[in-house]
RNA sequence: UGGGGCGUCGACAAACGGCAAGUCAGGAGAUUUUGGAUCUCCCAUUUGGAGGUUCGAAUCCUCCCGCCCCAGCCA
């Protein structure tokens, strides 16, 4: 192979995976089709909002059309008035743009096709390809046969071009309820592909449309819709997922039959599935619905709107589709694939801050009382560039309630009576007294001593502690309610019927756990909407978009850090 | 029982007749002022199964097994 020849693969990030769509239109471009041009489009119908599936979708074409100096369309497959409303038009933009893509002028609606829909339909009643069929919907079911047996041709199959001209044209006109009429296309009633057995084209529905309002009556079906408006738009590359895979003889047919000069090919690929969550819009109705969720951008949900204000970055989720491969596979990707992807992105780019989530008051009894000292901590030390900013220590403190445990297992070695550890950023401590609660027994306070010569976290002599804990000043700690949130299911596969007959019966219980109080480092305090954060030793989190307000900061947890004393506890 | 697809590590996924990549997860160790990060090593003598072709098979052929999708006037 020549070194200037492009090779599948060679525009892409080294040590990622190329796939077999990419292949294809590397092939297609080293065999001069379509005159190299790439075409390809993300065609949404406006009836729910984006989910990571649809980012998977939206990746590949629009990654597809970038990488080979194409373009990608952004069309709304608006053919069906009853399911579809504008509001959904918009968030699904916002979440394109938001993943980082861009249509430029290329935004279109199936519906801008109607009246070219309408014509191509004429053409093919004239070629006796079309029909007027006037079975009731159930016949119809009837006469389609089933799996196993063929369909009867309906009694309409042969009606004149003449008669079938005239019916459609007043089919158009709103002379016919709905249901009494459709324009089908004549195939074959005894294909083993159903999809074959004479489609429905055009039906009647007396809906108002979104864009089109009153002027249609007659919406075509998907089938017919999706390969003209291809067509009309020069896709190269018509890329779906696999349910389809026995639409594409009926695709092929229609342009086929109406000889139109682009036919773009259709190529299949395997939806994304993920474990501990759900993927279908049916199934985010109902959690939406009845209140299992707060809303489509609950941050537990994995809709594009939630996963934002979850706090992921559109990068670890375009990363995360790159990763994932495209193939034609049923897959299941383990979630830990996405925490992954958004860890590795935070670890470079959030700054560290020291968050107490459950506090717990340390009073050092040798520091003095009312002196307050400023301790240089490091802003992110994967980036020296990030700098370092001063933390205010005091006589009392909060540390992380988990970090002490008066009887400690062998493995546990944070604080303990009489163990020394060390305060990040600070001075070694050793804990000297357990204040208890005399009624419930429960720790309320501990009483340490600390040792100035460790001041900012050496000690001299060279002696080692086996932890290092967070912790936070109280007289300057900010009170910050922190929402910790989990997968939404409990379940690796909800939607696994075997595995929980109700989805619903699969939920985590504690998918969310709010922590009213936490006390958080001053110089958090100040943080903006969505702004991201690591707090140390606990996880990345990002401020509410939605609930957070200045006086009352709220911290949503997108993802734990990695944590290898919890698997020893187990 | 019709038609269309798909079977490679726990999970993704390469390999296009010439010694089964890589990533996540998992394990061991080093290192560490985050039990984080980083680094090193381990993790499929075998590709759903059985035959066959070939010097050579995950790749080609045959049969079998398993899984997914299709009977909307939804997309």
């Amino acid at each position: 192979m020549k070194d200037n020849e492009l090779k599948s693969g060679d525009l892409q990030e080294p040590g990622l995976p190329s796939h077999f769509i990419r292949e294809i239109v590397t092939e297609d471009l080293k065999a001069g089709k379509n005159n190299g041009a790439v075409v390809t489009r993300f065609p949404p119908e406006p009836n729910g909002y984006l989910h990571l599936g649809h980012a998977k979708s939206i990746c590949l074409n629009f990654g597809l059309a970038e990488e080979f100096k194409g373009r990608c369309h952004l069309r709304f497959d608006d053919t069906n008035p009853t399911k579809e409303e504008v509001e959904y038009i918009d968030s699904i933009k916002e979440d394109v743009r938001w993943l980082g893509f861009d249509w430029g002028d290329h935004l279109y609606f199936a519906s801008d096709y109607f009246g070219k829909l309408y014509e191509y339909a004429v053409q093919l009643i004239k070629k006796g390809k079309a029909y007027v069929c006037s079975l009731s919907a159930a016949e119809m079911r009837e006469y389609r046969g089933t799996l196993t047996e063929p369909g009867k041709e309906s009694p309409y199959r042969n009606r004149p071009v003449e008669e079938n001209l005239d019916l459609f044209e007043r089919m158009k006109a709103g002379e016919f309820e709905e249901g009494t009429h459709v324009l089908r296309a004549k195939i074959d009633m005894t294909s083993g592909n159903l999809n074959m057995r004479d489609p429905v084209m055009f039906r009647i529905l007396k809906a108002e449309h979104h864009r089109t309002g009153n002027a249609w009556c007659i919406y075509p079906m998907y089938d017919y819709a999706h390969c003209v408006s291809d067509s009309v738009e020069g896709i190269t590359h018509s890329i779906c997922t696999l349910e389809f895979e026995d639409h594409r003889p009926l695709y092929d047919w229609f342009l086929d039959e109406l000889e139109v000069a682009c036919h773009p090919q259709q190529i299949e690929f395997a939806r994304l599935n993920l474990s501990y969550t759900v993927m279908s819009k049916r199934k985010f109705l109902k959690l939406v619905g009845e209140g299992h969720v707060s809303g489509w951008d609950d941050p537990r949900m994995p809709t594009l709107s939630g996963i934002r204000r979850r706090g992921y970055t559109p990068s670890s989720i375009r990363n995360f589709c790159e990763r994932i491969g495209v193939a034609k596979r049923n897959s299941f990707v383990d979630f830990a694939l996405l925490e992954h992807c958004i860890r590795e992105e935070l670890n470079r780019t959030a700054p560290r801050f020291m968050a107490v989530l459950r506090p717990l008051k340390v009073v050092i009894l040798n520091y003095p009382e009312g002196q307050t000292e400023e301790l240089s901590a490091v802003n992110n030390p994967e980036d020296a560039s990030m700098g370092s900013r001063m933390v205010p220590f005091s006589r009392v403190l909060y540390i992380e309630e988990e970090d002490f445990q008066e009887n400690p297992p062998k493995q546990f070695f944070r604080l303990a009576p009489g163990r020394e550890v060390r305060l990040r950023y600070a001075y070694f401590i050793t804990c000297v007294h357990v204040v208890k609660d005399e009624t419930t027994g429960r720790i309320t306070e501990l009483h340490c001593t600390y040792d100035p010569a460790t001041r900012g976290g050496d000690a001299p002599d060279n002696r080692k502690v086996k932890a290092t804990l967070h912790w936070v000043s109280a007289q300057h700690a900010v009170d910050a309610e922190v929402r910790l949130y989990d997968h939404l299911f409990a379940s690796p596969n909800p939607a696994d019927e075997k595995e929980c007959p109700d989805f619903l019966g699969c939920l985590n219980p504690k998918s969310l756990e709010v922590l009213p109080s936490a006390k958080i480092e001053p110089g958090l305090a100040r943080a903006a909407k969505g702004e991201r954060f690591q707090f140390e030793r606990q996880g990345y989190f990002c401020v509410d978009p939605v609930d957070s307000t200045e006086g009352h900061p709220v911290f949503n947890r997108i993802v734990s850090l990695k944590d290898s004393y919890a698997k020893i506890k187990k």
